[in-house]
RNA sequence: GGGCGUAUAGCUCAGUUGGUUAGAGCGCGAUCCUGAUAAGAUCGAGGUCGGUGGUUCGAGUCCACCUACGCCCA
């Protein structure tokens, strides 16, 4: 006995009323604590001061998918609990908008310690949003979870940086970033986008560098003799912003673009040669081309003296050389690169060993080292018509103008933005490049392309990690720096700091202002302090392999056995990200990767394919989607809409097709079964006996070998960490388990008695739909439990249980509304027998084992014979169509030609299904001894293209012209599996039957359809006989609808009675009842039969026969 | 500007190591089937597989270049 399944069903609510279960039975408890062999599980932290969307929902269900089936093998899943990322500047700037501030000197006077305290809040502004929708979509992890601003969590960061510190790879150098003189700060990229304009008003100046005629260390001879004989000449650049000009220590070319060396008014100038007429017009002569790579290594004479960065050592022989840089392009200027990497050139700067030296100070304001030259002190902008002049005057501009340009400003007070080279600490992870790059080739990335593509692109052009932030919610660098700034140490321990102060500090919160008081004296360099940097909020989590578990000060075993991680999952825009941070962060540490498995999502799009933004109004709100389709439906849509690396376009519309499509295909097969094996009183223990069986028909033979096929690949799939094949494997099977299976099948469940053709098809339908309960499981949870525990027999014990205690409890117990309609309970048993009964079930399918193979049961020469019969079926209603015959009328014969001898073979194998599906009384094949037709051969190109190459169109020509006794010697050959001769461009070809293909033309006289090789052609003669037969499944039809309409159970007996409208219709009426009367009535559980008309009463219908209506009466008797 | 990805029917998407007539679902039109189904079947309209060139007996598939879009970086 089952609980009674309605067609009908709302799966929002189902979902709500299983998650109520899984709560009251504590069942995601049991599924985590449940496994033996360890599987490691990162979860990559959000924060939770926004709301979830649904990119939230498809990296969750992605994560959740792996983890479920991964539990379901027995599998103990280490690291399935929440995660939280705290730090960062996306929790400042909101803080900042909600206290009105505009910057950084705002916090300063708001005071760091009431600001962090805010931001401390701020992270859980939307916890409880996140808890409940974390719940509802069923993404099982443990609420016991992590969160980065954690004092624990920040003393395993410490421990790490501690790591690097005693490597010697954290280090201090320059960083440009985009600052803004007047607010004193540094700006995100964010800010910066914001502030930008396109039209900017600058100048544009072309100016001369002297060639000195010596040349850098390591040039060769040909170098020394060209800069000899280019002594002299001027190199020539271009640039908007001459005030960088003082900063200037080198000048960068294109290493294979052609320079020209030109007189121009009495000058030599050096520049790109097809930027000549855009740079001087007309007045030149070319004197001599050279390549930017003979450029390479000539010195220029400096046009000012820059300054060295405080407590610098700038070796100036580096410096006022030609380089070749990729950044130089042919688009505009002279195709020669000032480079100042004080202000914005540091990467080239440092690549080339090039020294960085300033003429500007953090206010923006020229240094006074500029005193003489007259422009000291003045605003950078301002010095620009200065700098102009003065070169001007010593002979050295070549032209000035003006140009609307991009440039930068910032966006809260409007002062255009310095690009500027920062002191920053750094990660050296360019040491480890190697590594990096050969522990990525042990990572399997989902997409593939990821692993040697954007992340492994992103490995080789590998730059040291910036790793430090002038900024206040953030995990703060454990670096403290004596006065005299010569002495650093880093801190790798709260025990070490305490060490150092000198006093116990168990209650201090490990975030600035509080660290910032902590100081100490050294006996030789004086007061230590800490250095006010935070850390890049990326680091923090990276390091969550190790921060999670406060490795090393605490759970040593855990840390050990959880790392690297089997599998994470994030989206692209993480390659750069979380993806790098955790692989960066553990070759370092540990020199392997950090997880082996990782699926990589792509962004979810509206259904315009346009980003969702609030601004543009198009977000869709899961909770929106989720009350109106369910969340299974949600996340079938997810596994089944693109392969996850692929971008995808969202709409309700199209949730709603998969509900449709695959869970109410589901739902009614699942429905039919347990409808009619309540109606027979089928158990799941009858299906133990006749395991087996020799009474299991081929097409159960066929589910089962089908089902067992799913089994494998939807596990060969997920093992691949293929979520989408897996999941378009099972719709397939649902599908074909519906329209096929069922289908073929209903009248055997509705026979009466109970035979063991019958017990059969109950086994086979059962096992179909508890497997595919299984496998889908980890896909929608819900819907699986669902099934699960009915087809398990688990719910009906628990309303047995239920009715068992009510009664212990009181004598005269009301269970009405307890139990469902339909469902007769007589529950005589002892608590502790249910009890019993159920112990022996896991309770849930999420606590169930994965289904496994049963190779014996597989049989792909089976599922193949049933693909082609389905093939020939299709066939052979599209011939029905064409003749414009309906099914229901029988005919004849239909003649069947299949596309090899073994497709033939199995076809045959499946001659009852054939003539009952398409309603045909025989069956015959078309092979070479029937000479209805003729025959065509064509080659079959995937065999004989590797063979004979280009051969191949002569063969095609050749087998083309065959005809007649010629055609049918061959096709007897390939009957009889013997080769074929064949004469092609004069030489003698041996073909084997596999390499041609046959075709035949259509017998004369017959509907034909054909397809891939195959051919059905139909005889659509219909003899009076056969339309007698056609008319009573009319009837048949006719009457079954009537029962219908009138609402009549599947039981009940009728009276029928039979009008024709007119005599012709009377005797075609006559003539076919005289022969099917029987069939009539037996089908349609008619007693008794009556030529007249309907009583009163009576359920009336009509149908139409060939000659015209006939009316129906039904009464129920 | 660079890297990566995507581009296939009106829409959402598949398309195995290159192979014979490029598919599915939705939508539209028509017909049919049905005592599980909110369903199903068949047919039809709808494709220069983003473009150009190349390799090959043969290219949606491989290569080069170009275009559009997305993401990341500068």
């Amino acid at each position: 006995m089952f609980k009674p399944v309605e067609t009908t069903v709302s799966f929002p609510e189902l979902e709500e009323q299983i998650l109520a279960w899984w709560e009251d039975n504590q069942i995601v408890e049991k599924s985590l604590a449940s496994g033996s062999k360890p599987f490691v599980f990162y979860e990559g932290p959000p924060t939770a001061n926004g709301r979830p969307g649904l990119h939230h929902v498809i990296s969750r269900t992605f994560k959740d998918i792996i983890c479920r089936y991964r539990a379901m093998q027995g599998y103990k899943i280490i690291g399935r609990r929440e995660g939280w990322d705290t730090h960062g500047l996306p929790v400042e700037i909101e803080v900042e908008k909600q206290l009105g501030f505009s910057g950084k000197p705002d916090i300063e006077k708001y005071g760091i310690a009431e600001f962090n305290a805010r931001c401390r809040e701020n992270v859980w502004e939307y916890i409880q949003e996140w808890q409940s929708f974390t719940k509802r979509i069923a993404y099982w992890v443990s609420p016991d979870g992590y969160y980065t601003y954690d004092n624990k969590y920040i003393e395993s960061l410490w421990w790490i940086f501690r790591q690097l510190w005693e490597r010697d790879l954290l280090f201090r150098d320059y960083k440009v970033t985009m600052h803004c003189p007047r607010c004193g700060t540094g700006l995100s990229d964010h800010e910066v986008s914001q502030g930008a304009r396109d039209d900017v008003d600058d100048p544009s100046v072309f100016i001369k560098f002297r060639v000195s005629g010596a040349t850098a260390p390591g040039a060769g001879v040909q170098a020394t003799e060209l800069a000899e004989s280019l002594r002299g000449a001027f190199l020539v650049a271009w640039t908007t912003t001459p005030w960088t000009l003082p900063a200037n220590v080198a000048l960068a070319v294109k290493h294979d673009a052609t320079y020209a060396v030109v007189e121009h008014n009495g000058e030599r100038l050096i520049m790109a040669e097809v930027l000549l007429p855009k740079a001087l017009g007309e007045g030149y002569t070319l004197l001599r081309t050279l390549k930017g790579n003979d450029l390479v290594g000539l010195r220029y004479e400096n046009l000012f003296t820059g300054v060295p960065g405080p407590g610098d050592v700038v070796d100036i022989i580096t410096a006022y050389r030609v380089i070749a840089d990729e950044i130089v392009t042919m688009d505009d200027g002279t195709g020669i690169v000032h480079i100042a990497p004080a202000y914005g050139d540091l990467e080239v700067g440092r690549k080339h060993g090039l020294p960085t030296l300033f003429s500007v100070d953090l206010n923006g304001k020229v240094m006074p080292e500029f005193a003489e030259l007259g422009f000291a002190g003045k605003f950078f902008k301002e010095a620009d018509p200065d700098i102009t002049r003065n070169l001007k005057e010593r002979g050295l501009l070549l032209k000035s103008g003006r140009v609307r340009h991009y440039y930068p400003f910032c966006w809260r007070c409007g002062t255009p933005l310095l690009f500027y080279a920062k002191r920053s600490w750094y990660i050296r992870t360019t040491a480890f490049k190697a590594d990096l790059v050969a522990n990525n080739q042990q990572i399997h990335w989902v997409p593939e392309h990821i692993r040697d593509g954007r992340f492994g692109n992103w490995l080789e052009n590998n730059i040291d990690w910036a790793i430090s932030r002038e900024r206040y919610w953030g995990t703060p660098l454990p670096i403290w720096l004596s006065a005299d700034g010569t002495h650093a140490e880093c801190i790798g321990s709260l025990a070490e700091l305490e060490q150092k102060v000198g006093r116990p500090l168990q209650d201090l919160d490990l975030h600035r202002p509080y660290v910032d008081e902590l100081t100490w004296e050294d006996p030789q360099h004086g007061t230590m302090r800490r250095i006010p940097d935070v850390a890049d909020c990326w680091y923090d989590s990276g390091s969550m392999p190790v921060a999670q578990w406060h490795y090393p000060f605490e759970n040593k075993e855990i840390f050990e056995s959880a790392h690297p991680a089997d599998y994470i999952c994030e989206a692209v825009d993480q390659t750069r990200g979380w993806f790098y941070t955790l692989h960066a962060i553990s070759t370092l540490l540990f020199d392997r990767p950090a997880f082996h498995n990782v699926i990589c999502l792509g962004h979810i799009l509206d259904e315009h394919g346009q980003k969702m933004s609030k601004s543009k109004g198009n977000i869709i709100m899961p909770a929106d989607v989720i009350a109106q389709y369910g969340v299974d439906a949600l996340r079938w849509y997810l596994f089944t809409a693109a392969p996850p690396g692929n971008p995808r376009r969202f709409s309700g519309a199209l949730v709603n097709e998969s509900l449709r499509k695959f869970m109410l295909t589901l739902w009614n097969t699942y429905s039919f079964f347990v409808t009619y094996a309540n109606l027979d009183e089928w158990t799941p223990a009858a299906a133990e006996e006749t395991e087996h069986a020799p009474s299991l028909q081929p097409i159960d033979q066929w589910a089962l070998a089908r089902l067992n096929g799913l089994v494998r690949d939807v596990t060969a799939n997920l093992e691949a960490y293929e979520v989408f094949p897996a999941a378009r494997a099972i719709e397939v099977f649902v599908d074909e388990l519906s329209n096929w299976y069922v289908r073929r099948n209903r009248r055997r469940f509705w026979k009466s008695g109970a035979d063991a053709d019958k017990q059969a098809a109950y086994h086979t339908l059962y096992t179909c739909l508890l497997t595919v309960a299984k496998l889908v499981a980890p896909f929608a949870p819900y819907l699986a439990e669902e099934l699960y525990r009915n087809l398990t027999g688990l719910q009906i014990l628990d309303f047995r249980l239920q009715i068992a205690e009510d009664k212990a409890q009181s004598p005269i117990p009301n269970l009405k509304s307890k139990i469902p309609t339909g469902l007769q309970i007589v529950a005589d048993e002892a608590q502790s027998e249910i009890k019993n009964q159920k112990s022996k079930i896991p309770e849930s399918v999420h606590l169930a084992s994965w289904p496994l193979v049963d190779t014996a049961l597989l049989d792909d020469q089976l599922v193949a014979d049933t693909e082609a019969l389905l093939g020939a079926v299709s066939l052979g209603r599209a011939a029905r169509k064409t003749a414009g015959l309906k099914v229901r009328q029988p005919l004849s014969e239909l003649w069947l030609r299949a596309s090899t001898p073994a497709a033939a073979e199995g076809l045959r194998r499946f001659e009852a299904e054939l003539r009952d599906e398409l309603n045909v009384k025989a069956v015959r094949y078309l092979d070479a001894g029937s000479d209805i037709v003729e025959y065509r051969f064509k080659p079959n190109l995937r065999l004989v293209g590797k063979k004979y190459g280009k051969q191949v169109p002569a063969l095609t020509v050749a087998l083309k012209s065959l005809a007649g006794a010629d055609a049918r010697a061959v096709a007897h050959a390939l009957e009889a599996g013997q080769p074929v001769r064949l004469t092609v461009d004069g030489q003698e070809l041996e073909l084997l039957p596999d390499e041609l293909l046959v075709e035949s033309s259509a017998p004369e006289g017959y509907a034909v359809a054909d397809s891939d090789g195959m051919l059905v052609a139909l005889n659509t003669t219909v003899t009076a006989e056969l339309r007698r037969e056609g008319v009573a499944r009319d009837l048949v039809r006719g009457v079954q609808d009537a029962r219908k309409q009138a609402g009549l159970a599947i039981s009940d007996r009728i009276a029928l009675t039979l009008t024709a409208e007119d005599a012709a219709t009377a005797e075609l009426l006559a003539q076919t009842l005289a022969a099917w009367d029987d069939y009539l009535c037996g089908e349609t559980l008619t007693d008794s039969l009556v030529m007249g008309d309907a009583p009163a009463g009576a359920h009336v219908e009509t149908v139409e026969i060939d000659t015209g209506t006939v009316t129906l009466g039904v009464v129920k008797v």
